[in-house]
DNA sequence: AGATATTTGTTCGTATGTATT
DNA sequence: TAATACATACGAACAAATATC
């Protein structure tokens, strides 16, 4: 059974006329080791072979190796039996280098909370009946890092990630690969959006305790296998947690505006 | 009002330990301009200016654009006032890097039509009454490439190319920049799975027709501003849409088995 | 149209670092 | 410890592209 699935040469925009010689190169040596069928793990020739193989010097095959490692598709070693391996992308590096689009993006909370809205009830009613004791355990350890009422505002800051790193965790149990990502990259984005993290480090009575409340009676429903119960409560969390993330939204940017003012 | 929405130094791994200096040098710029708040446009130093700023040489520094040019975030021009420039990420290419991570996890028609079953009903409910004449035009636009029955099989698979454009233009026209960029990846995915390609080149009958009516339906429910209306039609089409490529999937991989066989 | 200045693009030679044997 | 094989980095020179006069 083949195991590429994408066709080669479609995955960079490829207009060869007008890209630079080391983006040529790039895809070129892409494309080879497409064609080449390469797993992760392949060593590619060295670059004096590469400059053998393509016609080009060594500092243009440098350029072209160091682009496909910025993609995450190669990654290099020194010394003896070093060189270039083909490497399977991760998705951290996925979520980063997609991060860097919506950089120029403006994204709301709002829009944010429609996706999850749309993703996380279909996640949950999946999930349901399919998870092992030992994953359920895991969800259930990270909800221990929120178990108690915060001290101090660092301390409810991290309460609010490992709240995320729930989501997270729930998301990665998914079969569905494109599910699992998308899920994944929309909490890296509650994570890093400046705006969010202003939020987190406010004090929301009740907030905490009624994530876990709600968190707790999904873990029963996935455990029981009802699909029905688990897309229900997963709407109601999202729904509060939407509720109460806008009306921050709105405060922290009064905030803003009115401390613009006072210069 | 502050733009910068994602802060800058999450947007990469930044293990800066084990990071080759070429990369460090990648982030270090990328952290510069981060900084400096510079927006699309904005010229970076020449190249000896950054040799100077970062104390390596030109190879090196070269390496490190090669990178942010990789990512998409840079772009170089020669001559007099050439050099690099701040460049806005495009849809396209993260759509392509993104591409690279699902290029190593295996995913299925199944899969994709699970998200659009999330995805695309919101869609048209949030577009449904907001589209000006133009854009109702232009989706009119896409279908008459399809409005005749193909002759040839290459027809055929154009045909089924336009529809997908029909889906990516109405996502286009989505507020939502998450929601856009999500569906839009699911239709090059759509487009550029090997699996899909070979479908896309048989006979379906009746299948170009079904598509048709579905879309002209949309765009009456789109017109007259009917949210459910437009979400019942999509539902529909998606369902349709899938049961006939599972189907066509099944019958290509059993192609593809017996003629493994016959070796 | 053509000369010129500016800036990136490419190449080569050499030296250094690093991990294996 | 030393030899090796390989990437990594540097510097200088030259080539190509492109704006301006």
């Amino acid at each position: 059974m083949e195991r590429n699935t994408l066709s080669p040469a479609t995955t960079l925009p490829a207009d060869a006329s007008r890209m630079s010689r080391p983006q040529r190169a790039a895809a070129a040596i892409k494309d080879w080791v497409v064609e080449r069928g390469m797993r992760p793990g392949d060593r590619l020739p060295g670059e004096s072979e590469l400059m053998a193989h393509f016609g080009m010097a060594k500092g243009t095959i440098r350029e072209a190796l160091r682009v496909l490692e910025a993609q995450g598709l190669i990654r290099t070693r020194t010394g003896p039996g070093g060189g270039a391996f083909v490497n399977e992308v991760t998705e951290a590096r996925a979520r980063a280098l997609l991060g860097n689009y919506f950089y120029f993006n403006e994204i709301s909370i709002r829009d944010i909370y429609e996706l999850r809205h749309a993703l996380e009830p279909l996640l949950v009613a999946q999930l349901a009946g399919t998870l092992g004791e030992g994953q359920l355990e895991q969800l259930a350890a990270v909800m221990t890092a929120y178990e108690t009422p915060p001290e101090t505002i660092d301390e409810a800051e991290q309460h609010r990630m490992a709240e995320l790193d729930f989501h997270a965790l729930l998301a990665s149990f998914s079969e569905n690969a494109l599910l699992r990502f998308q899920c994944r990259f929309l909490f890296s984005l509650l994570k890093e959006l400046t705006i969010c993290r202003k939020i987190y480090r406010r004090e929301i009575p009740g907030f905490r305790k009624a994530g876990r409340d709600y968190q707790s009676r999904l873990l029963q429903a996935l455990r029981e296998g009802d699909s029905g119960a688990a897309k229900a409560i997963m709407r109601a969390h999202l729904n509060a947690a939407q509720t109460t993330m806008e009306q921050q939204e709105s405060v922290v940017l009064r905030q803003f505006l009115s401390e613009s003012e006072e210069r």
